[in-house]
DNA sequence: CTTGACACAGAACAGGCGTTCGGTTATCAT
DNA sequence: ATGATAACCGAACGCCTGTTCTGTGTCAAG
């Protein structure tokens, strides 16, 4: 008999496996058992399976956790790596009502999620808690963010002028979405749309950032006449 | 006449429950045993565990893979299926310049992908063969479309007045992007930058509709001062 | 009061499962 | 030839796990 050996990296039996494995969890949901690998790749020993479930993982193309069933699964394999789950964890009023405040939120509980490649964000942005609000009301549609679009946050408690944040006026039970600006006597949130005015804030009046605006997707669906 | 103990629906425990699993499979890539959860939810027993998970599965909040074990997941959660992965395949100019046409492009060769929940994209196009592209110039400022935006596009070929398109003027071996509008002899391409003039295309021609939008994507890294 | 449901506890069972260890065979450099 | 090494096999070990069965206490309806 004879065997093909020294392959240095993957060969045909480990590319077998992962195949497998692939195939397994898109059909069962869950990750396969060993012996259930042992027999789909026609090897008779739970201790080969074993081996070659080690190589994969040395080779980084699957993770494993030990001592737990079925306890493995494909490392994102695809094209460009990993990317970010970020939760829609509600609506935020660009104009002046009152949204839910965006504080202790739990990204189980989100309606929606959007995906978005690390490569898109903004270099120091991932791997961070981001989070996401709809858009509600024209403030800041100066700033090209309209009524309907999606706003991807870094959470933040401090901002730059300029930045755009979302801010909780607790004494108001308000968040808003606005430019930050840094006045001599407080804070000035200044909105996009010059038809509207900014709010002062004094430095002793409640003000708590929420996010900096990283992102903001827009869905075009309305027809212009 | 009123039952105190009879909760219909999903008591508290069930929801610490539900929420135990989710945070456990956060962390550990995989779902938790039955004891695991008892543990944590202050059950000692496994077979109430069991009466539980049973009932979840019955809400239909919850479904199990009897006899494997940790073979449970959340329904509601883990929407890994319905999203979309969007290549990008390249730039656009929404000003003057040319760029490399978006024709015959392969998804496997994108630089890059936005990945986005179906339910965030209008009703029609999921399950499309959606693509994005970089945007470069200002001539679409005034629709909300800003130098660095990343355009989410739906393959067409023709399209009604006031949409926003991606053309191919192959005469020009220009790819651009406009609103666009059928007139008596042609057509108008209409930059929403108003100090940018129409481009007029005669109706013999050629113009080669490539898509439409349907989304909008802009990173925020920039700071205004 | 009795009945029955519901919400638990606890223990035992049986099988699934990863791990490990002792062997075997074939290839290759020394 | 010989040792090293990679690629296997098979069996045993023992924990882990889901299942099941018995039992207890509470509460509301009859």
């Amino acid at each position: 008999m004879m065997m093909v050996r020294k392959s240095k990296g993957i060969g045909e039996r480990h590319q077998r496996i992962l195949d497998f494995i692939a195939s397994y969890q898109r059909e069962h949901k869950h990750p396969p058992s060993i012996r259930e690998i042992g027999e789909h790749c026609d090897i008779s020993s739970t201790s080969v399976v074993n081996y070659y479930l080690d190589q994969l993982e040395k080779e980084g193309l699957l993770e494993r956790d030990r001592k737990i069933s079925r306890g493995m699964r494909l490392v994102n394999n695809s094209p460009l790596g990993d990317m970010l789950r970020v939760p829609v964890l509600g609506v935020i009023q660009a104009g002046e009502p009152i949204p839910i405040p965006a504080s202790d939120f739990n990204p189980f509980t989100a309606e929606d999620t959007v995906d978005i490649a690390t490569s898109l964000m903004p270099s120091k942005e991932k791997g961070k808690d981001l989070f996401a609000l709809h858009v509600q009301g024209d403030s800041m549609i100066d700033a090209m963010i309209n009524d309907g679009d999606i706003v991807v946050l870094k959470p933040a408690q401090e901002a730059r002028n300029g930045e755009m944040v979302a801010v909780w006026l607790s004494d108001k039970n308000e968040t808003t979405l606005k430019y930050f600006y840094k006045e001599k006597d407080g804070f000035r949130l200044q909105p996009a749309n010059p038809t509207m005015k900014p709010i002062m804030v004094k430095k002793n009046e409640p003000l708590e950032i929420k996010g900096k605006v990283v992102m903001v997707i827009r869905k075009m669906e309305r027809l212009a006449a």
